[in-house]
Formats: C-alpha cells, structure tokens, sequence
DNA sequence: CACAATTAGTTAATAGTGTTAACTAAATAT
DNA sequence: ATATTTAGTTAACACTATTAACTAATTGTG
C-alpha cells in the first residue's frame, strides 16, 4: 500500500496529540516512537515523516504541554482579582494540574528542552509577564522579578516533584506544607523587594 | 564456565558501585542492566543474581547516591559553626555537587523511590536531622519543621533541576538567584517561625 | 487531461534494551 | 568424598529506535 488519502494522512499535530493521549492514558513512558506508532495505527517509521526523530517527539510533546498548561492556566485565573493571592492560587492551579495528570506533568520536568528551540524561551517570557501580573503589588525591579519567578517556580515543581516521587510519606499533610510554602514564598518575595529601595 | 573462584565474584555493592562509575563517565543513561553488565565484564543476565530486575537497580543505586550524598555533606559542612548561614551552605554544597556530578543527580532526581523500602525514610530523617541542627537559632515546632525542609528541598532540587534542564537562558546569572533565593528562604522560615508564637 | 514530482506510508534489516529459562562448573557444606 | 549451592553462562523472546529501499496515492504542471 502506498499513500493514503489526504484527509486521512496525518501531520505532525496529529502525532503530538496522540502522544499526550497515550502518556494520560498509560504515563510517561508512553512517549516513544512505538507507542505513538501503534496508537495512531501505522508503523514506527512512519512517524520519521512527521518529526526528526524520538527525542524530537519528546521535546515538541513537551512543548505542546508546556503552551497548553500555561494558557489553561491564564483562563483559569483571568477572572480572579489581581492580588498577591494570585501567586498562591498559581501554586494551586500548578499543583491540581500534577495530580490531574502526572503523565503531563512528568514529561514537563523530565524532558530537557534545548535552548536553540525558540520556544522555550517564549514560554519563559509568558511565565515572566504573568507573573509580573501577579506580583505587581510588589515593586520589583526587572532582575528581581527574573530571581523571584526562578524561586517560585523551582519551589513549586519541586514541591510537587517530591510529592510524586513518593518522598513525603512522614506523618505531615502536604496539603498544608504546601500552603504554609506559598505563604513562605510571599513573605521571601516581600523581602526581596524591600532590598531595592 | 561456570562460577568463578570466591575472591572474583561480585556483590550486590560491587554491582552498585560499578553502576555508579558508570553514570559519572556516561550520565544517568549509563543506568541499565546492559551497561553495567558490560562494565562489570559479564553477561547481562548475571546481574539477576544480585538485584531483582533493572527498576532494582536504579532504585538501590538511588539510594545509595542518597545516602553518600548526605555523609558527604554532613562531612564536609561539620567543622562550620552551627548558624543560619549553613542553610546557605547547604544549598551551595547541593549546588555544587548537582555540577560536579549532574549524572547522579539526575538519577537522585528521577528515579522514584518506593514508600516500601525503608531506606528513603531513613534518609528523610537524617535530612531533619541535618536542617534541625541548621536552623537551630530559630524556634520551630516539629510540624514546622517539616514543612520548612520540604519547602527548602522543594526549592533548592527545583533551582537546580530547572536549571539542568536548560531553562535558565534568560540574562540574569543563575549564580546571583540562587543566592536571592537562599536569602528568601531564610526571611520566610523566620516568617514561619513566627507564626507560633 | 496526462505526466512528473512529491510524499505519507510500507517492509526489511540492524542494533540496542530488559527478561526468563535452562544449563554449567566452581566453591562450599556435610 | 560427595552433595548442594550459586555466580556465572548461552539461548531465546519481546520490545525499542533507526536507517534504507520501496510503493502508490496525491498533487502540481505542461
């Protein structure tokens, strides 16, 4: 058999989006060139047409992830009042994402991105500009705000990174860790502030 | 052939140990049953006879990183004096180490360690243990001091993680925001320390 | 419309991984 | 001295990634 009709060939979307179905449905090792392959139908080959090759599967999936999370992220929290509490339900949102779905959030962390890609660096920027929505009842100086969004988000992934590694089994909710570590977080960034004037 | 005289057999620790030699030449790929066999100078199988199966190997090799990495640190950060300023120490140790050896790191990292072993809750204590000699000047409770270490550890492995993933190619030295982080840290444990008076 | 070019898929083949089963012979224990 | 244990072996199977050669349907152009 050779080329089959257009309408039912696939692109390269295509094959990202049935990447992410299978790491919802089977977890993060689902993203591998076979198991793409087999969950669209054709042959591990002929995922070559569509991206370089298996690590270039796993960047662009997870750079899909990276977009799809940060936009879901901004509808979520358009509507709320722009407070400092915005930061703490950022950490909620960010955190209810994980456990809704790990596979996601594992291949987010996981998946070290290239810095030739433009990509990264723009959902970088957007991470930036959203925060600086959030904090701006602080006055931060450019520098500042690149060193807090780099706390809060090291703070946040590792948060959850231990949590799903299976590292906090002492007798201590983390639930309520993480809570007293957002309003930690605040009283940090409150500090850094203060050292600009 | 069959079993070779007593004085060339392997252990379980040699087993481990040439995983380890691996990862620090060939990176946290280096951790798999073909590998290691291969370094080891024996057939793949043979290494069924000293860990259950490969998920075995990276776990125990994990642990075993863990728990070098915190004789190590409590070796190298003993002679200080007992002030807040370890915790800073603690977090330039960390960093350095994740630098000097980014394969072992990663495995620490990414290799998830099961609830059942006791080893991790092993290591989860004398981790308290460290960080409650570390912040002796503040008055913590024991819950706080949980939630302290995992927010310290959340943010410290986050840094470095997001770090050695690519992610830090804005222009801000990523030396300077750790050391703003580490420094945010301290004011948010005060702030924490606080909340129980 | 017809013919050429493109291309999304195929099969075949190679190399690597993890794992199980059956076996072998050296070391150990009785 | 004999039996048992066991650290290794080989053989086999399944799965992964990747390259090369091929095929035929679609698309572009005279």
């Amino acid at each position: 058999m050779g080329r089959p009709k257009k309408e039912h060939s696939l692109s390269r979307q295509d094959v990202i989006a049935a990447a992410i179905a299978g790491i919802d449905q089977d977890g993060a090792a689902a993203l591998g060139v076979s198991r793409v392959a087999r969950r669209l139908g054709i042959k591990p080959p002929a995922i070559y047409k569509h991206l370089e090759n298996g690590a270039a599967l796993q960047r662009a999936t997870a750079i899909t992830l990276w977009e799809r999370y940060l936009t879901e992220c901004q509808q979520t929290l358009a509507d709320r009042p722009i407070t400092t509490d915005l930061l703490k339900q950022l950490g909620h949102f960010t955190r209810n994402f994980a456990k809704t779905y790990p596979g996601r959030y594992q291949v987010m962390m996981q998946v070290q991105l290239q810095p030739q890609d433009p990509e990264p660096s723009v959902i970088i920027h957007k991470l930036l500009a959203f925060l600086r929505q959030a904090l701006s009842d602080y006055t931060l100086t450019d520098t500042q705000l690149i060193d807090v969004m780099r706390m809060v988000n090291a703070a946040i992934y590792g948060f959850i990174a231990i949590e799903q590694a299976g590292l906090m089994t002492i007798e201590r909710s983390p639930d309520e860790s993480y809570e007293v570590m957002l309003a930690g977080l605040l009283s940090a960034i409150a500090t850094i502030s203060k050292n600009s004037e």
